[in-house]
DNA sequence: CGTACCATTGATCAGGTTCAATGCTCGTGG
DNA sequence: CCACGAGCATTGAACCTGATCAATGGTACG
């Protein structure tokens, strides 16, 4: 679990307070490639952190076509973040794309540690603050840019996804269809 | 100030404590009609609640054309939270529809507040949960939906917005031109 | 009264979608 | 070990939605 501690002790240092509160509630969880980490309706119980491996969260219409919101790697945290927080039902899918390993905790010991903790509070409200950015900046992109431009943008950005996610996968994330993706990269 | 203590309280339950902590750091501010509570470049130094009044904020592109991002009034927390937790400049105008009145908390003051308190603590997190729920929400209904859908969306869950705002803000904030709005609202 | 802004409508254009077909790679089973 | 099938990436053609350019009517405000 040390690749998690070290997370978050450069996120806001760690004491050994802190690493032995936090130790007895965690779980290490091994998921095969292409099965559910949630499923839509399903509450989301617990945070992830990967250890290994990578996912996809997507979403299903009601004419059958998925969306993927968001794709997640390794030393990332992964769960439906307002399904965890608001304990109600998912609209998402998250499914691993490999094989991968999990670090968890359950809302209701998280929910135990914030209580009292000063630590855990200001821990889960720095990484609520950093996924708020995430989205924040993925709902810019799809209001000011061309689909062109946020090709480029990931390209600069994030050029590991074109190594870890299929182009199939990368082109629902960015919000156009395959073939659409295809055509814009022969432009480039 | 009540109006936001009242505020605050249905959130997570005030003490005397509280109170007496946070007053000597808040301001009332009023701001015109058309004035900027944040311009691009600027630092976001402050969080604002709206006692009255409404305000947009939208992002101006190289090419000039300007997308609202985000429409708020009464009874709600602005700035560019992304600005105001990192202590960036921002990439957003934040502007007054109208005169408007605002109780106003300087990011170092809320700072020091969170630095020992438990419930300061927790309350910020519990807004910046809020604040990414809206986020994701806005992120899904971009990505999920069609402009038609995305209208009736904000008919049936926000009917209020066409009191307060024109057809041509929410136009911009649905992600459409005003012209498409116009069209798409003759198809209902 | 006049000006400026908003909402609407018409006509044309462009970019993405859809439907369809093909090549490619990789994993599986005969 | 090879053959087959599945899934991914690509390409072509037709179509459709929303953008753009342009003009008009209405209304609020100085």
């Amino acid at each position: 679990m040390n690749i998690l501690f070290e997370y978050l002790n450069k996120i806001i240092p760690t004491t050994e307070k802190e690493i032995k509160e936090v130790t007895p509630f965690l779980k290490i969880r091994t998921i095969e490639k292409d099965d559910f980490l949630l499923k839509a309706n399903q509450i989301s119980k617990s945070m992830a952190f990967i250890k290994s491996g990578c996912f996809r969260s997507f979403h299903i219409k009601s004419n059958g076509t998925s969306t993927n919101i968001m794709l997640n790697s390794e030393q990332e945290f992964i769960s439906d973040l307002e399904s965890f927080i608001s304990q109600s039902p998912s609209n998402l899918f998250i499914q691993a794309i490999e094989k991968s390993e999990l670090i968890t905790i359950s809302k209701i010991d998280l929910d135990r540690l914030c209580e009292k903790s000063l630590y855990w509070n200001k821990l889960s409200r720095r990484l609520t603050e950093d996924v708020f950015i995430i989205s924040k900046r993925r709902l810019e992109t799809l209001l000011y840019k061309t689909p062109k431009e946020r090709y480029i943008e990931l390209l600069n950005d994030s050029p590991e996804f074109f190594n870890k996610y299929s182009l199939t996968d990368i082109s629902s994330f960015i919000g156009v269809t395959p073939q659409s993706l295809s055509r814009i990269r022969t432009t480039i």
